[in-house]
DNA sequence: GTGAAAGCGCTAACAG
DNA sequence: CTGTTAGCGCTTTCAC
């Protein structure tokens, strides 16, 4: 670029030298005065800030990595669905990592992509990343496999054991299963001899922690514990699961793994002639926008993305910033129960198993 | 850096001048082959391979962009939500980012947030980005009023109206209208009278396009253009546009600006005692994922998210690699229209049912 | 409080 | 085909 006459911000970008010049000042200053350093006089932050101002002056990142040896971004490992729980946690995720002064990074694991998160977390510590945020490896074989998973940035993986070796492992947002418990317990509360359960895909571990929690409490109880259907997170995988269900008349409850799938179920179900809540009880799980207002209206248990987020961030930065410190504590975040009117104690009839059905209705806690 | 604490004897990551001794070539000939220039013998080629590997080389991102002025990233405005159209797009393009090489980053804009869009790509910029992808100036106004939004890299707009001045601007997904305009035939089709239109907040482009297709489609056939009432694509306010709209007697067909409106909109007509359809046809916006498994199944209009994701990138980006030339034409992503169950022909005309007839226009806003 | 010098690890011309 | 010589724009020493 030649005779560029600086007029009107044309030709290239203008650098800290320039600002220097303009400001009177030596370069080094202009950048203390970015980096917020200390020992720099008002007068001449002033001045500096003035002559970057007038000349649009900006940081070049890429010199400032170099130089320093810390990218200031973070990378997330995205499931590449607009499924609720995903898409929530990855927003979640963006909001904290502006706050905190990160930039975002972003890459997505296909499912069926062969490489799997492996070649996604080598894909953003090829891009250069201070840390790492994984949330579903879904594909554990193939990440098993890859010894190449070595990763030298401190690492949050969120509800599900660790794919990765590094430096600093964090983990959040394991309490699936809690979550799933919860709403297990709550249809046993409600008279309902057992639980069945529509699970999601078992290669997610946010599927599987459910379907623990589900059967724990179930054995907890000393239940039958059906047999599993398993979806595809999909609700027309819950409608698939629904016409078999629909057949077996012992079927009075079901918690489905998701809002999706608890959906199309409710569906096959009435289609079937079975009506919810009076002949089975349905409970999704992420309580997603529309979950209020469908018929009826989903009682579900909620995820707190936005607080797991937060919460494991908050961690994940710490790490980041202070390499060799003890990590610092988890914190649970809350398990939310919501109840609407998917749900109600079981029909009267058939042979009673054990006890009547109204007995134990308010040990429960009731709607909201 | 360099007073590094050695760390399980590895110390600090191979360079390519590391590589190079190793192999036994010049530091310039490492690069040849990680840049896939040609001019390498092949034997030069598989030993700087394997020295790379042996060390578990990496290139230096920073370096690279700093030494070529590309960062190879392009980075996207989201909006800082769940929602299935957003949600959608992002990963659509995330998809084709990646598949382009180049890599992602990623800013919300929160709205509310003062900063809107002008602070998201201001982010961008100072990250560091060679295109920028924007989908939703949410913040018109602030934009407007931002003279720091000129940007020197090109800018795909999706589904709006350009908010910058860059020196290429591209634009794609902006066939709302269109797809409005189908929906709203269609009902015409069916043999209604009019048809309502259920508003996404207009402060989304989405929804001005979408009312824009439906108002012009109406006035072109000589029809009513009745009182538009606006939600904020929640069920939520769809439920609560179900409530007054169940008043007007005159309303048997509305279009919903998108699914989840559609379903709180049918919801509260349900309640109120209007089938859907025999007495009002609803058409929805999306076609989201539980759309078909909702009672009634939504007739709705399918987006093309990943087409026009895919579109529009390839000509962002043959904008960034070829400076100058001339910018690849658009091409025009397909309108479906998904007929599902919740539309029919209106009711036989009869006298006012429910006692009040004369409300659709002026009482509206008369409810709680 | 401030400045000068020395790289960070790579790509970009040119030589050979 | 391969190597040499310069920077890219910043952050780091360390000197004043």
């Amino acid at each position: 670029m030649t005779g560029g006459t600086g007029r009107g911000g044309s030709s290239a970008a203008p650098r800290s030298v320039d600002v220097a010049r303009l400001a009177g000042v030596s370069q080094k200053t202009v950048s203390r005065v970015f980096n917020d350093e200390p020992y720099v006089s008002a007068e001449v932050r002033r001045r500096v800030l003035e002559a970057a101002e007038q000349l649009g002056y900006r940081r070049n990142n890429a010199a400032r990595a170099l130089a320093s040896g810390r990218t200031r971004s973070i990378g997330v490992v995205t499931l590449g669905t607009a499924l609720y729980g995903p898409a929530s946690l990855l927003m979640g995720v963006e909001r904290v990592v502006r706050d905190t002064g990160y930039a975002l990074r972003v890459v997505n694991t296909m499912e069926g992509d062969p490489a799997g998160v492996a070649g996604a977390v080598d894909s953003l510590l090829d891009q250069g990343v201070d840390g790492i945020v994984i949330s579903e490896p879904i594909d554990e074989e193939a990440t098993r496999r890859d010894a190449s998973l070595r990763v030298d940035v401190p690492v949050l993986v969120i509800g599900a054991p660790s794919p990765v070796t590094a430096p600093t492992v964090l983990t959040a947002g394991d309490g699936a299963d809690l979550m799933a418990r919860t709403a297990t317990e709550y249809l046993l509360g409600l008279g309902h001899a057992t639980v069945h359960h529509l699970a999601g895909p078992q290669r997610w571990y946010a599927a599987r922690d459910r379907l623990e929690g589900w059967r724990t409490t179930l054995a907890a109880h000393g239940r039958d514990v059906p047999r599993v259907v398993e979806g595809d997170w999909s609700a027309a995988s819950g409608y698939a699961a629904g016409r078999e269900l629909a057949e077996a008349d012992d079927v009075t409850a079901v918690f489905a793994a998701n809002d999706d799938m608890a959906i199309g179920l409710v569906r096959a179900l009435t289609e079937a002639g079975r009506r919810v809540p009076e002949d089975v009880s349905v409970v999704g799980f992420d309580d997603i926008p529309v979950a209020a207002f469908v018929t009826p209206p989903l009682t579900t248990v909620r995820q707190p993305f936005d607080a797991v987020a937060q919460e494991g961030l908050k961690r994940l930065v710490h790490a980041i910033e202070n390499p060799g410190a003890d990590p610092l504590p988890p914190s649970d975040p809350p398990v939310d129960l919501i109840v609407r009117s998917s749900t109600a104690p079981p029909p009267p009839r058939t042979t009673p198993r054990r006890g009547r059905r109204t007995v134990s209705r308010s040990a429960e806690r009731s709607g909201p």
